[in-house]
Parts: C-alpha cells; structure tokens; sequence
DNA sequence: GCCAACGTTGGC
DNA sequence: GCCAACGTTGGC
C-alpha cells in the first residue's frame, strides 16, 4: 500500500535542534530515517509499511503546503531509540522504547502538487490526508497515488521517468503535460 | 467512564 | 497570529 509522509521544510528549534526536513535533504542523503512519529496511530501506519512501499513525501506547516516527491520505503518499522535520548528533541520519557521509525529511500522529486490542489480534486475527496489533516502518517490507495502522479504530469505506467522528468526539469515545466484529463 | 481543560498540529 | 480539529490529561 502505498503511503504519505509529512515532513516540515520550515526551520523550527525544538531543544536546540532544527527539525526541517526537505526533500532535496532526503536527495542528498539518498536514504533517510523518518524518526519522531510520536502519535499511536501514525506508529500504526509505520507498523504497517512494507519494504518497497511507494510513498509520497509532503511538505508541512508551510505557505505552500504540497506533494513535493516520491520515495519508497526502504527498511520496515524499528525501534525509534530518539525516543530514549533525553536530550533529542523526540524523547518521550512516558513511552520510551515503544515508537517506531523507518527508512525511506528517495526516489524523485514531483512538481508541486498544492494542498488546494488536492482538495480540488474530486477523486481524491477520501484521501486520509485531507480527512485526517492532523495524522503525519497516512495511507493512500493505488487509485489516490496513481491520480496524484497523473496530476504531477507523469505517466505512473512509466515511472521512470518520473525521475529524468522533474531532474532536467527544463523541457516540462509546462501545467499539463500531455494529458487531456484534468477536472473543471 | 465521562468530560472539561489544556496542548499540539497545521492550514489559513 | 488565529483558530479548528483532535489528542491527552486529570478530576470526579
């Protein structure tokens, strides 16, 4: 099943740390760990994520909140020990040990896909992102994952270009690239 | 177990 | 910065 993952692009000290995460990071560092989901519902989606799940990753907590990239989960759920480290903006003194984080491999970035956007759009009314707005972790079905991709203009047939598409960037930065589908 | 108070998330 | 949604806490 495939999934989504809140991240916020916006720097914001918690302990001392910064907590932005952008997925030009997750580029940079190709595989990335997602710790510091701290809420049983979202530790249930965790649990639920199998290797090589697609997720997308979503920017948060911003002007622009949106789709911004695909990834695919890269190790399954273990334990969060940032949740044990007293001085790690994540501790949880009450439930040490029992959060869960995983890996997550990047994939490739998506021309921005808006939150209003979204919402615009009639078949993506269920999508738990949009039910559940508060939830950072949440699924999304095959039929939500594929519209949304066909919404970034890529072709989910062909989702290696996905990839080379938004990289080069140049030559289909245009607002619908060849397909004739979108709502209005 | 109910519910009011309070804290957090996150869009706007 | 405001506030709606919603999770958590604690009194009873």
């Amino acid at each position: 099943m495939p999934w989504l993952l809140k991240a916020e692009p916006d720097s914001r000290i918690v302990k001392g740390v910064d907590v932005k995460y952008t997925i030009d990071d997750l580029e940079d560092e190709q595989v990335g760990h997602w710790e510091g989901i701290r809420n049983h519902e979202a530790r249930k989606n965790l649990l639920a994520m199998k290797e090589g799940d697609r997720a997308f990753f979503y920017r948060s907590n911003c002007k622009q909140p949106a789709i911004v990239g695909t990834m695919t989960i890269d190790k399954e759920a273990y334990e969060d020990h940032f949740a044990k480290d007293p001085k790690h903006p994540y501790y949880d003194a009450k439930h040490t040990g029992k959060w869960v984080m995983v890996d997550v491999r990047y994939q490739s970035h998506l021309q921005p896909i808006l939150l209003s956007e979204l919402r615009e759009n009639p078949k993506l009314k269920d999508m738990a992102l949009l039910k559940r707005s508060r939830l950072s972790v949440t699924p999304v079905t095959d039929d939500e994952f594929d519209e949304i991709l066909a919404m970034a203009g890529v072709n989910p047939e062909k989702p290696d270009q996905e990839a080379s598409e938004a990289e080069s960037g140049e030559e289909t930065k245009s607002e619908s690239p060849g397909n004739g589908t979108k709502k209005d």
